[in-house]
Parts: C-alpha cells; sequence; structure tokens
DNA sequence: ACAGTTATCAAACTTTTTGTTTGATAATTG
DNA sequence: CAATTATCAAACAAAAAGTTTGATAACTGT
C-alpha cells in the first residue's frame, strides 16, 4: 500500500509539457490544436483527455509545476547561506531557475502568458521584498502592496526582456541591475 | 469621390467590439466561440467573416483602435499646457483615457493580454519617460531602456491593479504614487 | 516472478465549431 | 433615384473536439 504515481502517468504528463513548449516556440497558444500536441507527443489522443479537459488545462498544470520547482528550489537553497539581504538571496536563485527553465519561460512569455507568472512571483516573493523595502521612507506615503506590485512588475519586465533576449546581459548584470533600481534602506 | 466609410461596417466593428469586451469579461477569452461572439453582436456569422479572419484578429483590431485613441488624446492634450515634466503630464492623460475605457482594459486584462498593451505603452512614453530618467545618475550604470522597461513594467503592474480594483484609491493618489516612485532628477 | 490492475492504444464514431457559398434583401452612397 | 454593397438566412463542407470500445502492454504490490 504505498499509492505510488504511475510511470506511465509521469512519463505521459513529461511528453505532453515538453510538446506544449515545443509547440509555443513555434505558433500562438491559439493556434495550436489539440492533436497537434498529441502528434508531436507521440501519444494518442484520448490519452490526453484521460488528463486534461484542453489545451489551457495542459498550461495551467505546466505553470504550476514550474512553480513547485521554484519553490522547492527556494527551500532548499535559501537555508545554505543566511545573509541578511534576503531578497537579493532570491532573486538570485530565481534568475537561475529561470535560466535553467528558458524554454519553457520563454514560450510562456511569447504567448503573453504572464500574468500567471506574475501572480506566483508576487506570492513567491511578497515577504522578502517586503522587508526589504520596510526601511524605506516611501512606505509612508503609499500602501505597501501597490510599492510591492510596482518592482514585481519591474522586475518581471525586465526579466520578460532578458528571457527574450538571451545574451544581451549576463545573470551577474542582471542581478546588479536589480540591486540598484530597487530601494535598500534609507 | 468622398470614399466614405459605409455606416454599416463602422456599425458591425461597434457591435462586434462590445461583444467581444462583455464575453471577456464573462470567460476566458480561450472559452469564447466565433457563435457566441456573433450571437452577442446580433450579427449573422458570414458577417463576421466578412471582417475578420478569427476571433484574435478581432481582439487586435479593438486593441488597435484603442491604442489609435489614446495617441489622439495625447496629442491633443499635451499641446494645452507645457509644463516642464512631460513625463507627469503624460501619466494623467493615459490615466483618465484608461479611466474612460475601464471595461475594455479591464476586459484584456482579465485574459492576460497585457503583453500587447505593454508594447503600445512602451511606444507612447518611450521618449518622455526616458528625459525624465536622464538627469538621473543610475543611468551610468544601467542601459536606458532597461531602466524604461522596469519602470514601465512598475507602471503597468500597478494600473493593472488600479483597473482591477476600482475603488481602492482615486486617480489623484495613483498619479502621486507614480510621481514618488519614478525618480526625478537626482 | 506473478497476478491483478490500469494506462495507453487504435479505430470508429458523434458532436461541435469553423469556415464557405448562395442568392435575396435592405441600407448606404453619390 | 440608380448603382453599389453590406448584411442576411440557410444550407453546405471541412476541420477539430470529444467519446466510447475492447484489446494490449506496462506497471504495481506482494
Amino acid at each position: 500500500m504505498k499509492n505510488k504515481i504511475d510511470l506511465r502517468i509521469i512519463k505521459t504528463n513529461k511528453v505532453l509539457f515538453e510538446a506544449l513548449i515545443t509547440l509555443m516556440e513555434q505558433k500562438d497558444f491559439e493556434k495550436i490544436k489539440i492533436s497537434d500536441i498529441c502528434d508531436q507527443a507521440l501519444i494518442n489522443r484520448s490519452t490526453f483527455y484521460a488528463h486534461y479537459e484542453d489545451k489551457y488545462d495542459l498550461l495551467l498544470a505546466m505553470i504550476n509545476d514550474l512553480k513547485n520547482n521554484l519553490e522547492r528550489e527556494l527551500k532548499e537553497n535559501k537555508e545554505e547561506d543566511i545573509s541578511k539581504n534576503y531578497f537579493m538571496e532570491l532573486l538570485k536563485i530565481l534568475i537561475n531557475h529561470v535560466d535553467e527553465k528558458r524554454e519553457t519561460y520563454n514560450s510562456i512569455l511569447k504567448n503573453d502568458k504572464n500574468g500567471i507568472v506574475i501572480d506566483f512571483l508576487i506570492d513567491v516573493s511578497y515577504r522578502d521584498l517586503t522587508s526589504r523595502l520596510k526601511n524605506n521612507n516611501i512606505i509612508s506615503i503609499i500602501p505597501i502592496d501597490v510599492i510591492t506590485k510596482f518592482y514585481i512588475g519591474g522586475i518581471v519586465n525586465i526579466g520578460i526582456d532578458w528571457v527574450k533576449n538571451k545574451n544581451k546581459y549576463t545573470k551577474e548584470e542582471l542581478l546588479l541591475y536589480f540591486d540598484k533600481l530597487i530601494p535598500d534602506k534609507v
């Protein structure tokens, strides 16, 4: 009674994710047919329907998987060296995460699905960003979650640019830019 | 030989735009059928195909129309009082514009089609934002278009929040927040 | 290693949605 | 008012989405 997940299910999910990413790099999400996905993934169409309602359902599952990965990585890496600047730590992990899953993020962003990404970024970074901004005098005038949304929006928008144009600047430069652009203590 | 646009065409476009907005407020763009749009707009489906290839084509036309409106408003209003701070002028017009077309923007943002909106915002505001940031010392370290992307991203992300939650803060407060958050001269 | 379970498969099928074509009619233009 | 043309209903054809079947192969737990 171990209740292990069937290997075939894991495999099917994997090939479906990969197929969707490949296709989203080639064409608009809107124009992708379920049969395209199945052809690319080399699975039967009825198998697709055994797992997902439609392609949007599949996309959400893929993004959710991504989020779980990120959260795991954050847990694993944050404990290692506990410096005072938690938020820059987080950004560093985040940048590496995106760099490793570049094709996936690129395919999502290309198709304008970044709202979902922004939501989970706010989720993941809200606490650390807030604590970075806490010492700042700006906070007395503007509601804290408005400020948070502002900087997350900025980070994501640069991130999008960075993902789309791989070689315009390095990870280290990117991190430096963020550090300069996001106010620290007064 | 005036070559005027047929009134019927204008009317059809109008009801199609309105129908799309209404439906996008109710459900995902992905789930909207062309026949839904036609039912809502009270036009024949063959008429739809006489104007647009598919619903995505219609969406793009709607967004393009929005952009043209904004650009016209900018031209009209900017000349009135020419203060030194062009960028805040622009933001003010922008905020009023979005406020007036709130349902439209709301339906677009709800459906995660903001990439297109960001693109045209960068288009429209790049020059004035750049000139506001020009006097800032940060510019020597970070490429100017990276900075621009950062602040546009922030503005849009707060804007999204503002559109979605109409009564959280006023237009005037919103403008004040932007002014505080976007650095001016050193 | 084996018995029981279940995910995948091919294939045929129904239903839904898309896209096209027709010719008649009504609205618009100059 | 005559000529033009956008819209319409209606009937199609074609494509894509879903569903169902029973056979087979892959996986699980003991």
